[in-house]
DNA sequence: CGAAACACAGCATACGATTGCATAGCACTG
DNA sequence: CAGTGCTATGCAATCGTATGCTGTGTTTCG
């Protein structure tokens, strides 16, 4: 900058205030501006953007955190950030959680020590008021991905997936005509699976559906989790005709382990996933599935 | 730090010593150590990296660019090095170049305006010398995942994606005995495609076989782009009984294709894709394909 | 026993930008 | 012609940290 101001025959504060017109109080002769553009163009010089994110107010950062990059439930959501932040030239950091709750803490602290100006949060396992200290801490605009998240400084987005999941299971009752209904979901303490747990379950009572031991097997989202998951349900005296997964990865591993065992999808065993990925409509038969819309969300 | 300073009544050069103690070439008493430290606890202070970063040396901030983290190939590759810059305290910021140049010209520019320690690029058209450019305007640390990047200064990692399309061409020959293949590549002048037809063309002309017009079809790696290709193949007057695939996105677009004109896979028209992405072995029957390892890479 | 070596800690500056405040030039007014 | 009000620019402080240099008190050594 300092280069660019000798060659324009300026000082560097003008360089900078012709560099940032927008809000600017303060006039600048339009002589001066081209001179000074043209300094710009002629030395090829880019403003350091770490030098403005210490004494200026914004970093051109965003930070996201979801619970992992591999799972295509996630894609649309940072592709849309992407594209998004790409407009406001910002760039965006992306963080893994793998649901854990450790990862969400670390997180935390990584934007607390490298300030940005925003984040967007899939959080499974943060609170209110962990991110009440966030914000405290940073100052930071912060949007969230979860139905549990209620700050009132923070946006949220969400599906209402106790309302879909309990939809799903009536539609396999009543629509299929199945009563012996299974479900695959997810272990630990994580909003987002207990609702759907306790949907399923509240369901299956409303139905006066019988909910016989073992019918509830538990992964971690991953399509392994669900293989495994089925077989085990396959191994039961009296195997569920249907089966609830919590997201689309954990149907897909199920529909492999029906397929495994010679028996077909769906007339023996009826599937349905959740998230709506690409993936649901390439593997055949097609997932049937709860549709999510992250993009948009 | 000047409060951390403060509270453990030293200097603030003192507790910034304390802090980066590792190369360190001047001591500090193990008594003055321990009141930083617990001054630095009881503050809960944590550094602020963008200050440390415009005045030291490493930003701990790791660039990738790809083409699209919506592309299952690349999710292997951001994770790795997620996982890599995790261990190092480092944070990772993703751009997408969507395969256009633009893409990747503005990613360079992205990061001569915001320093990092090092970047990771799969280009598809970025040249030795842009990589020049960048390394002479920032000194970055550069590593590549592309055949044809030969730089010097950078490491790169790539598959000899010639002799795998070779091979699988000639395995769909001699093994399985096909002899009107098709072919599924991209359009523009990026390497990889480039080398991937032009292998195939090879192999061809080596087997004996013969190339008639319009068995070279182009999509944009996406798995609609590869449906749209296999209709046009099937609308051939003699359709192939074998397609190559560049990559398996595409693969399974041309697998619905097939399936959707009431043919089977792989008895009337066989498949190979590229790229082994988890989803290959989801869809049915289960895709050939040709494994790069993008995660060792 | 005096000087040199050493172990610590502080002072001050620099990194590259933004921004409040001061000021120079100039036209306009009464 | 002095006073007033703009416009356009420069000066200098500041953001939070790293680090070369300086300045002590304590050892070591010839």
């Amino acid at each position: 900058m300092r280069d660019v101001a000798q060659l324009a025959n300026v000082s560097q504060s003008t360089v900078s205030r012709v560099l940032n017109d927008s809000d600017n109080p303060i006039p600048i002769g339009e002589a001066t501006r081209q001179r000074v553009l043209s300094a710009v163009e002629e030395l090829g010089y880019h403003p350091n953007l770490h030098a403005g994110s210490l004494r200026g107010s914004k970093t051109y950062m965003i930070a996201v955190m979801i619970a992992d990059i591999t799972n295509p439930f996630y894609h649309p959501i940072v592709r849309a950030i992407q594209d998004a932040a790409y407009e406001h030239r910002s760039d965006v950091i992306i963080a893994n959680s793998d649901h854990a709750i450790e990862g969400e803490k670390h997180f935390m602290e990584s934007v607390i020590r490298r300030p940005v100006d925003g984040i967007v949060i899939v959080p499974y396992h943060l609170t209110d008021d962990d991110i009440q200290e966030l914000i405290d801490r940073t100052g930071v605009m912060v949007a969230a991905i979860g139905q549990h998240v209620s700050h009132p400084q923070v946006d949220v987005a969400f599906s209402d997936d106790e309302k879909a999941t309990r939809d799903a299971v009536g539609w396999l009752h009543k629509t299929r005509g199945h009563t012996r209904i299974g479900f695959v979901g997810v272990a630990g303490p994580n909003q987002a699976s207990v609702r759907r747990r306790h949907a399923y379950e509240e369901a299956m009572q409303r139905a006066g559906l019988e909910l016989p031991s073992g019918y509830v097997q538990l992964g971690d989202w991953s399509s392994d989790s669900g293989y495994r998951a089925m077989q085990q349900l396959l191994d039961l005296p009296t195997p569920p005709t249907a089966v609830f997964a919590s997201n689309d990865l954990m149907a897909i591993g199920v529909g492999q382990a029906v397929q495994q065992h010679g028996l077909r999808v769906p007339d023996d065993v009826a599937i349905v996933g959740f998230d709506d990925i690409p993936a649901a409509s390439w593997v055949r038969p097609r997932l049937t599935t709860i549709a999510q819309s992250p993009g948009d969300m």
